[in-house]
DNA sequence: GATACAAGCTACAGCAGATAGAGGTTCAAG
DNA sequence: CTTGAACCTCTATCTGCTGTAGCTTGTATC
């Protein structure tokens, strides 16, 4: 049986982050001692290093939960998970582009800046006028 | 005198975002009408247009904060907004960097996927066991 | 002047995905 | 039996908005 510090320490994912994923529905309400404090089996454990890995993978917590759901029931076909990967496959590669267009911009801002006044400045000339931009970046680069 | 909507219509920012900027004290408080509506000048709609472009670089509120400042004091040097610009730029590069392991990781881990039974999926197993992964992803892919 | 209705207002709740702190309790080693 | 690290719950906070409810204002048209 292990504490939620030892799952906390094998797996990198915070104490109160595990008490999260509890309370969310992802992890399963664990176990508790007479005086109140949660222990795990190693198959928790499993599942937390899972949900981690994923997240460091970039999956929602919602695209964990179907992912776990699937890997739960190990019948099925796994095209779903495929789609699934798939999917953050494909935000990822979106992501990506965006992030280029915008470290693009900001070379460019940087680069023309001279270091004089900022009545002059490049980089908050361009700020102030999008016109100039060579993207339209119209979706915030998160 | 432009009204919100106006101001929402020329520079892309939702009504309720622009308040909230004034509410945050990103924007100054509006002037108002006698029944309480909000009137802009054309300078607001700068300031906005700054703000919303600077957020589809990437900017925090933070920084564009510190723009703001810089540039309505425009006799200073703009060293500041340079090294602004150049850690936002430091930090599209990382993301990037970090994105393009997952990508990586991602298209293995897809690539390996035969639509089989979920017992044997790829994609699940290579969320189960972290320690067949190429790079570490140790942050988030955010 | 009356009426209609789009657009404005405030206040509050909610989203992801945690993280931090207060204030109190339990466990396990010595 | 004592100590103190680790645990507990609860609530608030973060970023950057977005949405809703329920009401008021502004403006165009008749």
């Amino acid at each position: 049986m292990l504490a939620i510090g030892t799952l906390s320490r094998k797996t990198g994912a915070k104490v109160q982050t595990i008490r999260y994923y509890e309370q969310i529905g992802l992890m399963n309400e664990a176990g508790r001692t007479a005086g109140g404090q949660r222990r795990y089996f190693e198959k928790d454990l499993d599942r937390l290093a899972f949900i981690r890995h994923s997240r460091q993978l970039g999956f929602s917590l919602d695209s964990i939960r179907e992912l776990l759901d699937l890997s739960d029931n190990p019948s099925q076909s796994c095209t779903e998970a495929d789609s699934i990967a798939r999917r953050q496959l494909r935000q990822v590669e979106q992501r990506i582009k965006r992030l280029q267009a915008l470290k693009k911009e900001l070379k460019r801002m940087v680069a023309e800046c001279k270091g004089d006044s900022v009545a002059e400045c490049k980089v908050l000339e361009v700020l102030r006028d999008h016109s100039g931009c060579l993207t339209d970046h119209d979706e915030i680069g998160a």
